[in-house]
DNA sequence: GTCGAAACATAGCCTTGGCTATGTGATATA
DNA sequence: TATATCACATAGCCAAGGCTATGTTTCGAC
């Protein structure tokens, strides 16, 4: 068996989605790190943001304006970023299913700082039922 | 606890693998299609590969120059696409971890079509030790 | 208050991965 | 064999996400 021989309609429709999911992760981290670093340190500087991102200043200031236009961080110049009420509910979401996606992998026998690796890219591809099941797992296993 | 207080490059590194991973993703997705296309039907032709990725056909085209750039397929216009050895080899890599993971999900719980779903975009974000640690779960729960 | 350093903005460039529109080569069939 | 059709290539556009280089602001130290 080749896996299931899919429909091209329906092959296409996954890598979609998969595209989908990949143009929002962007914005997903942008949030969860706003929200931690307000946490962390009490603002979100650009400067801090585009250190944890790994990337230079600008390349952050342009995603900031991105998640200006999405209506999920307001920002006053060389006053730091401020998430709204939308973006402060993505970054809880995100933060959530980060955990329980690192939760999980661990109690399924990933080392720990494999499991943060991996998690920093699979997370954004969980739907919500994945999400469940991991959860379920963890309650059984737990 | 707000999960691991990891230095920012750490921090930076995980997103900088995550990147990473995107940037070889779609090689990869286009690999494995080229590989399957060949054992349904003999052959790879550019038309079909843009239906089963669900894009136009240019965008197919473009992927494939890449591809070729990249020593992972060779072609011939109007004769089809070829994977190299390098590209058969990545191929199946691929393919063997989209079916682990598939599976994986399954027996975690997961609906069938969600784990298809789902496994598209985490896929690529599974490192060989997260793999290997999918490959146990497997075996034990099997 | 001035001034230098740090923080931020802006401009301009690159690649990737989408798209549409349109040109061109191959093939089959009438 | 001529031509219509299909398959593919090419051109040109866009947004996103990187980068470097170079203005501006702000702010703290003096």
């Amino acid at each position: 068996m080749s896996t299931t021989p899919s429909s091209p309609a329906t092959h296409a429709h996954r890598f979609a989605r998969a595209r989908a999911a990949q143009s929002v992760a962007l914005l997903e981290d942008y949030a969860e790190l706003i929200g931690d670093l307000h946490a962390e340190m009490g603002e979100a500087r650009v400067a801090d943001i585009a250190a944890r991102m790994g990337v230079a200043q600008p390349t952050a200031t342009k995603a900031i304006a991105r998640l200006k236009r999405e209506g999920l961080v307001t920002s006053r110049p060389y006053r730091g970023v401020f998430l709204t009420d939308a973006g402060a509910a993505l970054a809880d979401r995100v933060r959530r299913r980060h955990r329980t996606v690192v939760a999980f992998l661990v109690a399924v026998g990933v080392p720990a700082d494999v499991a943060e690796m991996d998690a920093e890219g699979i997370e954004h591809h969980v739907s919500d039922r994945t999400l469940s099941a991991f959860e379920g797992f963890l309650l059984g296993a737990g």
